[in-house]
This record gives structure tokens, C-alpha cells and sequence, in this order.
DNA sequence: TAAATTTGGGACAAATTAGTCTTAATTTAA
DNA sequence: TTAAATTAAGACTAATTTGTCCCAAATTTA
């Protein structure tokens, strides 16, 4: 099951790998997330400006650039990078893909799904970067 | 969040169909589902064959001809169907599609998605045909 | 047997997603 | 002020998924 397309992949790993490195004044250069990540460095360009232009992120042309979180990581929620780049409907959707499916109008398997999305959500809206930064660099969990 | 293919997701309402009109010897015509459900035809042949040729139902050629479940309703489930079309590994995947991500070296979301991925798995090892067909004859669920 | 009906199968086209490349703009620092 | 480093932006290519079309093969029925 691949629930998330891969620039929204490719942003979340690469915000934990920022995160992660704690560095509170300092921009990150795309490149070296791209390198350390292995990610291609055009496409992750591309969909930090996504991020960018949504507010969540700074970035800066130059020696020493890179990007930056505009807020704590302690209050960036792994939901905040999902609804930016996969919509703010991301959680809303029927799984046999039915419009108008709802409680009034259920699809057969209307209700698992609603709870199984339901779990998802919620553990997105609780997770945040410096809580998967600090299992990062306090263990064994890798990018 | 889309979780499954078209294929999959045209294949499960279509079996849903056949298995709600309950007709134990008779071929259902793929052009009959793909009107009642506004799916492409050729597309819908197309993966039935798949399903074909994994037993999962038959089918006959000529009039009055078409596909029948190859078992009881109440014997396939829509874990069956994923599985053929998504592949057996479809419950296996990483969230952030790391290879050989697992319990020994964990990606940083392994444990929540790991959550996630059981319910999803359970409803649909759980749910059969039949039961989704009951939902639909008896009230006010739709395909 | 001939005509009508229906699936089988492959080629092809369109849409979406993913990835690459080139050049421009900005900033730093020697 | 010039060179180096770095992101911005858009064109282009590749891969995958989705959808269309045509004709062949099989089956039924008149």
C-alpha cells in the first residue's frame, strides 16, 4: 500500500533529517539532504518550494544557504507537510473513490475506512518533527 | 489518501455487484457491470482476466455469456482480491517506502503505520463478499 | 451453417507522477 | 568586482497508470 506520493515522501524525510540535526540559526543545503538522503536534488528543489511558498519553511540562495523551518519543530506536525502537499482533503476521501460517499450515502466499506483513516490522521496531527528527530538521534531509527 | 489502484478499486465494486445479485448459475455480462457501475469496459475486461487466471471467477464467451464467481460469496474476501491485483505484499510496505525497514532498524514512523496497516489488513481478511452484499441489498449503501 | 453475442488480447493513446537538465537569479566572500 | 556557491524556475524526458480501439476467438441460437 503506498499511501503517500513521493515528494511528500522525499519532504518528510527530509524535514526529520533537518530536524534532526538541531542546528537553531543555520540554513541546510538542499544538496546536502540530497546527498545524505539520496534523494534527487532537482526534485526535492522543486517540492521545498511547495513548502516554501506554504510558509512551513525559509530558504536562502548563496554560500551557507539552504532552508530552514520557519517554526519550532516542536510544533510542525507531520499533518501540516501532508495537507500542503497531498491536499487538505487527503483525509477525506472514500476508498473505492466515490463522490458524494458519506454517512447519509455510505459505500459498502465506508465505515473501516472511516476508522482506519481516522487512526492515521490522528497520529499525524500528534506526531511532530523534534519528537521523530529525537527517536532518531537518541536510537536506532533511520532515515 | 489514495490506497488502491483503479483496477482494484473497479474490481472490488464490480465483484460487490455480481456477488449482491445473488445469481447462482448465471453468467453476469461484463457489459451489463460496466454499464450499472460506469466503468470502462475494456478496462474492466482487462483486469477481470487477471482475476481469471488467478481462479478467483470464470468466465464464458457467446451469449448469454460473462464472468461468475468461482466460489461462494460468503468464501471471498477482499483481502483475496487485493492480493492478486496489488500483490501479496501490499500490507507489507514501508510509509516512507524505505527498503528493509522493520522491527530490527524501524523507519522513524514505522510503528504507527505498522498499527494502521494491521486494521486496514484485519477488515479486509474479515470482510466477505457476502456480507458486503447483504449492505447493499438490505438498505441504503451504494455502489 | 451463418449471424449475433460475448470475452481475449494486443497495440495504442492519454494522463499522471517522477526525475533530469539547463539557465537565471541571488548571495557570500576573497 | 569577480568567482563561487546556492536556490528558482521552467522545459524536457521517462515511467507508470489509466483508458481506448480493433480484431480475433469462442459460443449460442436461428
Amino acid at each position: 500500500m503506498r499511501a503517500l506520493s513521493k515528494a511528500t515522501i522525499y519532504c518528510l524525510r527530509a524535514l526529520m533529517y533537518v530536524a534532526s540535526k538541531n542546528e537553531q540559526n543555520n540554513y541546510v543545503s538542499i544538496g546536502e539532504i540530497s546527498d545524505e538522503l539520496d534523494i534527487s536534488f532537482h526534485f526535492l528543489t522543486k517540492t521545498f518550494q511547495t513548502l516554501n511558498q506554504h510558509g512551513l519553511l525559509e530558504s536562502h540562495r548563496g554560500p551557507h544557504g539552504g532552508i530552514i523551518l520557519k517554526k519550532a519543530s516542536k510544533d510542525i506536525y507531520l499533518i501540516d507537510i501532508v495537507h500542503i502537499l497531498e491536499g487538505a482533503d487527503f483525509f477525506d476521501k472514500c476508498l473505492l473513490g466515490l463522490p458524494g460517499c458519506g454517512e447519509r450515502e455510505p459505500c459498502p466499506v465506508h465505515n473501516f475506512w472511516k476508522n482506519v483513516k481516522g487512526n492515521l490522521q490522528l497520529e499525524f496531527r500528534k506526531t511532530s518533527l523534534q519528537h521523530l528527530a529525537k527517536a532518531i538521534n537518541t536510537g536506532k531509527m533511520r532515515l
